[in-house]
DNA sequence: ATTCATGCAAAGCTTTTGCATACAC
DNA sequence: GTGTATGCAAAAGCTTTGCATGAAT
C-alpha cells in the first residue's frame, strides 16, 4: 500500500505510513473515529486521519463501507466490490459474487437506466462466529 | 400511510400527518435535514421529524439509503429493497430484481456465512435525464 | 385521567476548515 | 526553496435528549 502511495506519486509522510500499518492487516471494518482514537498516542491528530482516509479512498486502497451508523471504511482490492459484514464480530470478507454480478448486467441493460454503479453488501454472521454459537 | 399508521395503533398526530402528507409522494430520496427546513414554516420542530422519520421506518413505510453522504430516507414499499438512484434528478425508483434476487441467494447458501440481509443500490442516470441530456 | 407527542434548546457526535508551523521533495 | 502535510482548535453538520407543555385516546 506504501508503495502504491509513493508509485502515485504522493507524500510518504511518517503519519501516513502510520495510518496505512494501522489498517492494513485489519480483519474488519473500522469507523474514522476510531482510528483517531487509536492514533491519538501516536501522536497523530485528528485532522490528519480524515485526511489520509480521504486519500487512501481516492485511491482506491479502501472504499467507504455502509455500516449501522453509515460510518465505515473497510480495505478492499480495486475492482471488486461486494462484502460480507459479520453482525457479530465485524469481520468484513471480500466475496466474489460473478453470477450475481452477471445477472445484475442483464438487469441493467432491460431497464431504461444508464447504471453506473452499484452496490451490494451482506450481513449476518460468519463461520467464526457461527461455530462460537453452538 | 395514514390508515396503516392508525391501523398500527400509533397516534395520529397533525404533525405525524404533515409529515406524511410532506413524503407520501416525492419522487426522490431525501435527508431529515431537508425535511426539516420544509416543515419549519408549518411550525413543526426538528426533533419531530426526526422521530417520525424514525417512526416510519421502524414501521416500514420508509427506507434509509446509502446517498452521497449516507443520510438519505426513501418511501417504499414493504419487501422490496432495491432501488435506482438517479444522480443527475436525484429521482429514487423501485426496481424489480427478482433473477438478481435469486443468484443471490443461490450464493448465499454457497457461503460458510449466515446472510441475514443484503442491500443492492444502483446508481446512474434516470431515462428521463438522458433524454434531456441528448 | 393517562399516556404519549411536541417544541425548544442544549448536548453529543462526526467531519471539515483556517492558519501557523514543520516536513518531503 | 517550494509546495504540501500537519496539528490544533474552532466551526460546521447532523442527530439525539431532557424537560415542561400540550394533545390524543
Amino acid at each position: 500500500m506504501l508503495r502504491r502511495l509513493a508509485d502515485d506519486g504522493l507524500r510518504l509522510t511518517d503519519q501516513r505510513e502510520v495510518v496505512v500499518q494501522q489498517i492494513a492487516d485489519r480483519a474488519g471494518a473500522f469507523t474514522a473515529e476510531a482510528l483517531v482514537d487509536e492514533l491519538r498516542p501516536r501522536g497523530i491528530g485528528r485532522a490528519t486521519v480524515y485526511r489520509a482516509l480521504d486519500l487512501l479512498e481516492r485511491q482506491g486502497m479502501i472504499t467507504k463501507m455502509h455500516l449501522d451508523g453509515c460510518h465505515g471504511y473497510t480495505v478492499c482490492e480495486e475492482g471488486h466490490h461486494h462484502h460480507l459484514v459479520c453482525n457479530q464480530c465485524g469481520k468484513v470478507t471480500q466475496v466474489d459474487a460473478t453470477e450475481v454480478e452477471a445477472e445484475i448486467r442483464t438487469l441493467a441493460d432491460r431497464l431504461r437506466f444508464r447504471v453506473d454503479t452499484h452496490t451490494l453488501e451482506f450481513s449476518g454472521r460468519c463461520e467464526d462466529c457461527l461455530a462460537r454459537a453452538s
